[in-house]
RNA sequence: GCUGACUUAGCUCAGUUGGCAGAGCACGUCACUAGUAAUGAUGAGGUCGGAGGUUCGAAUCCUCUAGUCAGCACCA
């Protein structure tokens, strides 16, 4: 027997004997055996005493590797199943993961496991870990572990899935499945910590009953630990909602209506600074603004098909007692369709973009609403673009470039492009035509393939009438949202009939592309909120300046002459004129993010100057309001982007 | 919608085994006339989310209901 083992430095190492990953780690060297966690084998993690005996690629899994975090994580997991299935010896458990964000266990019994015992079962798990019991790799029968598990359904439903020879670990009587590697010994176990626990659909379906997950996390250092609570603590203070209160943005009232939000003056000028700015950006791309109906008669939307796909998000219709029935609209597409057919359109006049600034309602989920970010009043950045058949894929490429160039200016970066295709399982969550289908989902990759921009591929995620190109954030709780969105539709214009005279006199069947770039204004600016922080760019800001004069009788009139002329130059400044002391007033100032804070008293007052602290520094300048009339222009202008 | 936790003044939160509803900030008034992150004094403000129930007595215990939060499911 000879087999060589490659090392992930190219290196090549000849074996005449099988040997262990713990073992291989050793005779490379006694550090590298010491800090061995586990391997990874032809990309495969492995356990330590997994054996090799053939030509295989081999990389040792220290706590440097994110695998090893991973590894870490799953055998925490492991070992508070064992001392939850210890301690509550009726306890069924259910699925099991560890990732970059720590580890979950499902858990079902009679009397859930509740948040006040996440202590004792930490501590249980502390003691495992204090005596360093063994965590051994076997492979067993699946007909054994069947008979082990026979009153566990959950488990006997994770068997099916599993091979004839099944790879478990045991910890005392304790076994389970379904990890890739695990730690030797509990004792290597450093830091850890039990988080929340929270219901979850056994397999996701929501047809399927609900479990108990307890999810924790683990590190192998405890400052690392520390900063990583600290970090769920600061995420806080990111969070639009904590935002959106502090700087008086927003609120929603549930005495109101839930999902329904308010805007208050500050939060509707970012709005509003907002809406200007991507009408402009859509007018000179060659868009035409509309307004149109939020109500419309429930007849348009059995045509569009959203009664039949669509009707659980819908409000429900208003009945006017004369057999006329509104419906809130959920979406705006069936509307630009009417403007699109108001008039016979030429080949000539295509693409035919329609816009709107479009408020639309949907009856969302009770659990589903969260601040700005899922309402059920939403006003969508929304846009349809008719071309014929030819002009889809320069169409396609001309709005997602659109959209790039808009995301630039906002200074957005962190996202990311995902195809959404049907559910081939699922087939009649969507329009029937299996035809177009495949020939839309097809276009979309080429024209992304074409533009040489990466993606991820979905399926189940596209809208009922088509498939869509969707541009994913991150919401500061860590949660993928889309942002944007382009969606291909071949479906509407065959419902409605819509048609273009063709140079051929004949008439012929449009495209029609649905997309939002801003997405809903409430969604974007629970976004922009977070990534700034709140700490908007001067030219989103809904203060840019604050002018505070040092001394209110005596320099009151020059601080409000100063704030009427930057207000006449377009500029957003207040004059703080309160009975206040200075410090007071900049200390507000600053906690509510104003860019600019200026400050005026005798010293400025005499040269016409102003003296000047940026938000964040404590730096104090002065200059002459011309000079700083030219700085915050100059500053809103470039989108406070440093260029 | 589901599971769990939570809901007390505009905001953030105390409130012991069921026994007279509290603090800080914000707000009003008065004094202080200020040079870069909170001047001092004083006042007002609450059917304890809502509806039932248990009890001599409920913010506190029970039931229902609405909402919020976390996660799941859904989704812009």
């Amino acid at each position: 027997m000879s087999f060589s083992i490659i090392l992930p430095d190219g290196s090549k190492r000849d074996y005449d004997e099988a040997l262990t990953i713990g073992e291989l780690a050793h005779s490379i060297s006694t550090s590298l055996g010491k800090a061995a966690l586990a391997g990874k084998v032809n990309n495969q993690l492995q356990p330590l005493d997994y054996r090799l005996d053939e030509d295989a690629e081999v990389a040792i899994i220290t706590d440097r590797d994110a695998e090893g975090l991973a590894v870490l994580r799953a055998t925490v997991a492991f070992v508070f199943e064992a001392v939850a299935q210890r301690a509550y010896p009726e306890l069924h458990l259910g699925e099991h993961a560890a990732d970059e964000d720590g580890f979950y266990v499902d858990t079902d019994k009679e009397n859930q496991i509740k948040v006040s015992e996440l202590p004792q079962l930490e501590n249980a798990v502390k003691k495992a870990i204090k005596a360093g019991e063994k965590i051994e790799a076997v492979v067993l029968p699946k007909a054994d572990l069947e008979a082990r598990f026979k009153d566990d359904p959950f488990k006997l439903e994770l068997l099916k899935k599993e091979p004839e020879e099944v790879h478990a670990y045991q910890l005392g009587d304790f076994v389970d499945f379904g990890f890739a590697a695990l730690l030797p010994n509990t004792g290597k176990i450093k830091q850890f910590k039990l988080l929340s626990v929270a219901g979850a659909y056994w397999q996701g379906q929501s047809s399927n009953p609900m479990l108990q997950r307890i999810s924790g996390t683990a590190f192998f250092k405890k400052a690392d630990l520390d900063e990583d609570i600290k970090r769920r603590e600061e995420i806080k203070e990111r969070d639009h909602r904590t935002i959106g209160r502090d700087l008086d943005l927003f609120f929603v009232d549930p005495k109101v209506g839930a999902g329904l939000p308010y805007w208050m003056p500050k939060g509707a000028t970012i709005r509003r600074v907002v809406e200007r700015y991507i009408t402009d950006k859509e007018e000179s791309a060659g868009y035409q603004h509309v307004y149109t109906p939020v109500l419309m008669n429930v007849d348009a939307y059995k045509t569009s098909g959203h009664w039949a796909h669509y009707r659980d998000d819908m409000f429900p219709p208003m009945d006017m007692g004369d057999g006329e029935m509104l419906e809130l609209r959920p979406m705006n597409c069936p509307s630009h369709i009417q403007i699109y057919k108001h008039h016979i359109r030429s080949y000539r006049e295509l693409p035919i973009r329609i816009a709107e600034l479009g408020m639309m309602h949907r009856y969302e989920k009770s659990g589903a609403l969260s601040g700005l970010q899922r309402v059920r009043e939403m006003t969508l950045n929304d846009g349809h673009t008719f071309v014929a058949l030819e002009q889809v894929q320069e169409e396609f490429s001309k709005t997602l470039r659109l959209i790039m160039d808009v995301y630039k200016d906002f200074d957005i970066t962190d996202y990311y492009f995902r195809l959404s295709y049907r559910d081939p399982k699922n087939t009649e969550k969507y329009f029937a035509n299996d035809e177009m289908w495949e020939e839309s989902q097809a276009m979309l990759k080429k024209a992304m393939d074409d533009m040489g921009l990466d993606y991820v591929e979905a399926e189940g995620e596209a809208a009922f009438y088509g498939p869509k190109l969707d541009i994913q954030t991150k919401t500061a709780l860590g949660a993928d949202e889309t942002m944007s969105t382009i969606q291909l539709d071949f479906m509407l214009p065959e419902r409605f009939d819509l048609t273009y005279v063709g140079q051929d006199g004949e008439d012929h069947r449009p495209v029609m592309i649905h997309r939002g770039i801003v997405g809903t204004m409430e969604r974007f600016i629970a976004y922009l909120i977070e990534i700034y922080k709140g700490a908007f760019p001067t030219w989103l800001a809904p203060i840019q300046v604050e002018v505070i004069p040092v001394n209110l009788d005596a320099h009151s009139e020059y601080a409000k002459k100063v704030r009427d002329e930057l207000n006449q130059r377009g500029f957003r400044a207040e004059a703080d004129l309160r009975n206040e002391k200075l410090g007071y007033k900049i200390r507000e100032s600053q906690t509510q993010k104003v860019p600019y804070t200026l400050v005026l008293g005798d010293k400025e007052m005499e040269v016409n100057n102003v003296n000047v602290r940026r938000y964040g520094t404590e730096e104090e300048v002065a200059k002459s309001l011309d000079e700083f009339i030219k700085e915050i222009d100059q500053d809103v202008k470039s989108y406070s982007r440093n260029e």
